[in-house]
DNA sequence: TTCAGGATGAGACTCATTCTCAATAAGGAA
DNA sequence: TTCCTTATTGAGAATGAGTCTCATCCTGAA
């Protein structure tokens, strides 16, 4: 399993033309082995607080191939700043974030992106991908 | 008209506590009098092309208090800049951004807002507010 | 093992947005 | 209307996420 997944990402990088590096390879553990949903700051530091030196820009650059490439899901929250989590499976979700705690809820709703697409067909597009979350408070009974 | 509106925004601005002023009118009446999804900059360089000076701190200070009083709806278009409309009748609506032509097309479909709200049911919370973007490709017959 | 050229790290840079603060002006009081 | 307190303004500095530069390092094909 780790290694399929270490495959895939080689795969990759070779499909890209790009090298095998340490450094990638780090960011791409440090992203696959958490499910939270983190900014690129937070996966720096993490790597770095593992001992190792991996430079920003690193942490930028292979984030952007592994955004590209699906293996990674980057979400704007609204507050500045991108966060990414990790897409193994490839299950798409959307998310709803509660705006008393901050809590980011992942949902899926098949009968949502019919609708999209339909949505989209009615003016002559196609979706290519979309950004849907819900800000929400939770219900009072 | 004209007045009514005018007295929307000087209502919003008692009700604040802030002080009716030249500038903060001049944004409001930017912002207002284009049907368009225009950045921040572009409407301080605007309102500075008809000879009135108003900086651009002002600027995004007055968006900020149009915004939080629906005047005005902000949108990121996941290009860095945030956009802003004007929101007269609070005709709500999402937004199909295409991809290739980067133009920006407006949507409602009240079986999504429906469904959305239900979503949220379901996860034991209420829908405050959303984002809802699709990004998308012409249909190619 | 060699070595061309891709990858890296440190820090400069970008650019939208926010902050600072001295000067200005709104608007209630007299 | 004038005065006076205090909010508002403008210019530019500051911030902060993300990108770029470039000298040095390292990968990987031969």
């Amino acid at each position: 399993m780790a290694s399929k997944l270490k495959n895939i990402f080689k795969e990759i990088l070779k499909k890209e033309g790009l090298r095998y590096t340490q450094q990638r390879q780090l960011v791409w553990d440090e992203i696959k082995n958490s499910h939270d949903h983190r900014d690129a700051e937070n996966i720096y530091m993490c790597i770095r607080n593992n001992g190792v030196i991996v430079s920003r820009a690193t942490v930028y650059r292979t984030i952007d191939v592994l955004v590209k490439n699906r293996l990674v899901r980057k979400m704007d929250v609204g507050d500045g700043r991108n966060r990414f989590e990790p897409r193994l499976n490839d299950d798409h979700h959307d998310h709803m974030i509660c705006e008393n705690t901050g809590d980011i809820i992942e949902f899926f709703n098949e009968e949502l992106e019919i609708l999209q697409e339909k949505i989209a067909n009615d003016h002559g597009y196609t979706v290519v991908r979309h950004v849907h979350q819900l800000f929400v408070k939770p219900l009072t009974k």
